[in-house]
DNA sequence: TTTTGCATTGCAACCGATTGCATAAATTTT
DNA sequence: AAAATTTATGCAATCGGTTGCAATGCAAAA
């Protein structure tokens, strides 16, 4: 094991004070360029690394993000998570990543851990089941910028990063009635999230545009996994007016669905038109191919991180610009298509 | 912004030393079971929080492990991710991550930010052309643990995580040809790549035992992607002598491969058996679908983390089991059932 | 009663980089 | 040539915990 490198070492190899050879590893203006050369070029050959603790210390700031997601084994979430690297690590920041796996519980430990390892800032999409804020409560006293993305919580103190759930939803409902569909059925999930709320809500107003009564029969409320997805055409087809449409609010729980509807001998879409969302890729695999709702993970990934950096850097606060909405896009695939 | 509590407030308040307070927080034996419960109770009164930088400091160490991939939006990694992350959570450690994006430029500037952030240990799968070690000679150098996970490095100082590639290919191979294969096409990636090298020697070996020679022109190696999948099955189309069976080292491929088939009117499997590698969600979405092998993401992850953190903690060193074999295994579905 | 030993606690020197302020040297201005 | 700047560098305190060693006090042993 070799011993490490510090700035003391190449102060005294080069005669000068620690300072200012850390100054010159920082590029500091006063330096002389002739020193700042041969400081930086001792370093080098020295292997010289920066000890980003005692930096840390002295600076009170890591340049690392805190990450919190409900699961890292989804198509949308590594999506995201790819373009937050890539913004992060283009900015010098680190991201510490961690998993509430949908339990409050876990995500309360994760932020608390977050907490205790002093992350500059922090990133989250909440669980299926989280209730309260007072978890964050820490994060907003200590002025530490909190940003949620996807499944959000609204708090004055933090920024969101959004599609447009109630908008979304509402154009893939609509295409469906236009398609003719008239007994739309909606399976969805924990409604305190907003995305779910929001999407349930767009359906809502499409029926309403329509004058098609909402029938609250016709509304699932789920986990949204694949054997919800059986769960509920289990439950269709047992239904004596069964609908002739299906909006599921994700795309995995709607290849399910498909499934299930072919096993059980329905016609996609002649005797039911499917949609779902996310466009996850098996959405462009099933057969038929899936109507879903286009969602730029990548891209909220890395506005989510470029928001939060721009806010640590001071070019811009977080609380001026609260919200932020991305676009979506309603893909029409032949699910639908009557 | 509320100002930090550190062990020197606590000692002023209980009029005890700042060492005591570190003790007792610390849980120290040499320390007054009830000094200690003063101490503590008053730490949480206050919101303390151990400053980790000046413990790290201090203690040169710190409890974070860096992990190198190639990308993050992978059905695969994602899984091997989630394990990781569950294990390192579970023991203490945080999870420092980032993405190669299949270059070995940005793998060795991601070595050396891991590197310079000090993480006790480094697990990597490395991408997809990288050629040297010399990126991780430092850390080698520094005896900090390099582990190696499915696409590995073969090095006396590192660990690795894999599974018999050799085997599995060889299996696969062989399901088809007892499927009545004769020629079969295989696509895949860069031979310097253990992965793929291993299944294409798993391919030959299963042709040897069965007595079919090697054909080389049947052999495509490419970037198994999407793309790549219509490319292979492009040149495909247009041999006059056309192969009865395909092997494809990855399911995205493969899907590919599939889809392109089917649009040129080929009958799976009846003209051609298709086979993947993965077990990637898309392989039980495609129709038919598809025959695999079933890969175990998740658990490598929990494997690569655990034994990382056995020796960290000098519970087991890392040299001494070199290599871990996971268990793979055949799933065969409709895509090759003559 | 004196000595020895153990249980507790404190002292003070780290760990390595950063930075406000002072100082010295070089350059320009008067 | 003296004064005023400018440029470059150093001093020393600081960030907050950790830890080897010393010191204290009290109980048990001699």
């Amino acid at each position: 094991m070799e011993k490490e490198v510090t700035i003391y070492d190449i102060a005294k190899i080069l005669q000068l004070s620690p300072a200012t050879v850390s100054r010159a590893l920082n590029d500091h203006p006063a330096i002389n360029s002739k020193t700042k050369l041969s400081i930086v070029t001792k370093a080098a050959e020295l292997g010289y690394r920066s000890n980003t603790f005692a930096s840390n210390l002295r600076r009170k700031s890591t340049s690392t993000l805190g990450v919190i997601v409900p699961r890292l084994d989804s198509s949308f979430m590594s999506a995201v998570l790819a373009g937050m690297e890539a913004v992060a690590n283009q900015a010098g920041y680190n991201l510490l990543i961690s998993q509430s796996l949908e339990s409050q519980g876990k995500e309360k430990t994760n932020v608390k851990t977050m907490y205790n390892s002093r992350v500059d800032g922090l990133l989250v999409s909440v669980a299926y089941d989280t209730e309260g804020f007072e978890h964050f409560e820490n994060f907003v006293k200590k002025n530490i910028p909190v940003l949620f993305f996807d499944r959000i919580f609204d708090h004055p103190a933090c920024a969101s990063i959004v599609i447009d759930n109630v908008q979304a939803g509402f154009e893939i409902t609509s295409h469906l009635i236009e398609q003719g569909c008239r007994r739309i059925m909606h399976v969805t999930g924990n409604l305190k999230r907003n995305v779910y709320s929001g999407r349930y809500q767009g359906y809502q107003n499409a029926l309403a545009k329509y004058g098609i009564p909402l029938d609250e029969s016709l509304i699932m409320v789920t986990d949204l996994s694949q054997e919800a997805g059986e769960a509920a055409i289990e439950k269709l087809a047992e239904m004596d007016n069964k609908p002739d449409g299906i909006f599921i609010a994700n795309d995995i729980c709607a290849v399910s669905c498909v499934q299930a509807l072919k096993k059980r001998g329905f016609k996609i879409p002649v005797d039911i038109a499917v949609a779902g969302f996310n466009n996850d890729p098996v959405s462009k695999v099933i057969e038929p191919n899936l109507t879903t709702i286009f969602y730029p993970g990548r891209e909220m990934g890395e506005v989510a991180v470029r928001t939060m950096i721009n806010h640590l850097k001071g070019v811009q606060k977080i609380d001026t610009t609260n919200t932020v909405i991305l676009k979506s896009e309603l893909i029409v695939r032949e699910s639908t298509v009557k």
